[in-house]
DNA sequence: CACAAAACAGACCCATCGGTCTGTTTATTC
DNA sequence: GAATAAACAGACCGATGGGTCTGTTTTGTG
């Protein structure tokens, strides 16, 4: 609900509509509202972080892991019937960034957490010779984080969730020639 | 003030106090405060228009229009105190598209627009000889969008405005060799 | 099976929300 | 300068927001 109608337009009673839940249970196990997004967010860190860790660790190579990053956004959290957790993220990031700390701080964590692995990637893509050794490890990693999230935000625009994956095998072609070594 | 802190946890009241203005006078000039949104779009979009549109038509080259483009949404509306016309376009779309259909037409247009011209301007790269003449210049044109949605956001969530500009001249950088003919 | 703590249910609360409505003031036109 | 419409002011309204509080039920433990 979250990600599709927004944070502040989804009210509590609503989300205890729809799931059945009461106001006393909810407020036994959460101290308010945001605290319930918090736990949202949490629990898409720790669903990503236990689906994708362990594939990155399978020992493929480079071109392998960042197609894997491609498809990580969409794949995590069983997100079939169009649950995008990005947009979710997204929502939260434009919504409550300036209104509570917490989310500034978890929000960017989930990002630098990608920004460090997406870098690792490419680091290891230069060791294995695939890629090219002048890279930034930094500016490469962003630009592959830029296009996912905005990737993910025309797709939503779109409302064609197709497109995400058409996007970033387009964009997946166009940066292995800038990034590959010829 | 959407911006900043969303459509929906911007109240009404709050903009009336900030702006010195009253209800009745308010609600003379516009229907709703959803009509408010989508005026500030209808505004931004016009403003948009009015400074980079002709700026496209003086003749210069497609990496000049280019980067015409990547500047475009940090500089329209006089955007320098830290107002990203990018992130009321992004928390719109992620506040609104499923609540009320007049956003998701007018923010899908826009992105529509942008992505015309994008695409024309990878066009023109290509009969000046300075594009690879295979890019499929839809796709080009995404990537390019999709960056730069991607690095508004990645700005907002380091809190650094100045990130926008840094990871723009760095994806132009991989871009270029990704479409230029060597 | 007693009994305490955990878990849940939902009536209730007040602030505030977007929006209306009845004035009053300011422009415009003859 | 009277008449009329445009523009504004702000008291007011019902609805709903998130959140509290007082119970009741369920669960674990001796």
């Amino acid at each position: 609900m979250f990600t599709r109608y927004g944070f502040n337009h989804t009210s509590l009673s609503q989300i205890l509509a729809t799931t059945g839940l009461t106001k006393g249970g909810f407020y036994f196990h959460f101290k308010s509202k945001e605290n319930l997004a918090l736990a949202v967010i949490e629990a898409l860190k720790e669903c990503w972080a236990k689906e994708i860790l362990p594939k990155l660790k399978e020992g493929k190579d480079a071109r392998e892991n960042l197609k894997l990053m491609f498809s990580a956004p969409g794949d995590c959290c069983n997100s079939s019937e169009g649950i995008r957790p990005t947009i979710l993220l997204l929502n939260l990031a434009t919504e409550m960034l300036e209104v509570n700390d917490k989310f500034s701080t978890m929000l960017s964590q989930i990002i630098k957490d990608w920004w460090t692995i997406l870098e690792a990637i490419i680091e290891q893509g230069k060791s294995e010779d695939i890629f090219r050794s002048d890279l930034d490890n930094q500016s490469v990693a962003a630009i592959i984080l830029c296009n996912v999230m905005g990737a993910n935000l025309l797709a939503l625009l779109n409302k064609e969730p197709a497109f995400y994956n058409r996007q970033l095998s387009s964009f997946e072609r166009v940066l292995f020639i800038g990034i590959e070594k010829n």
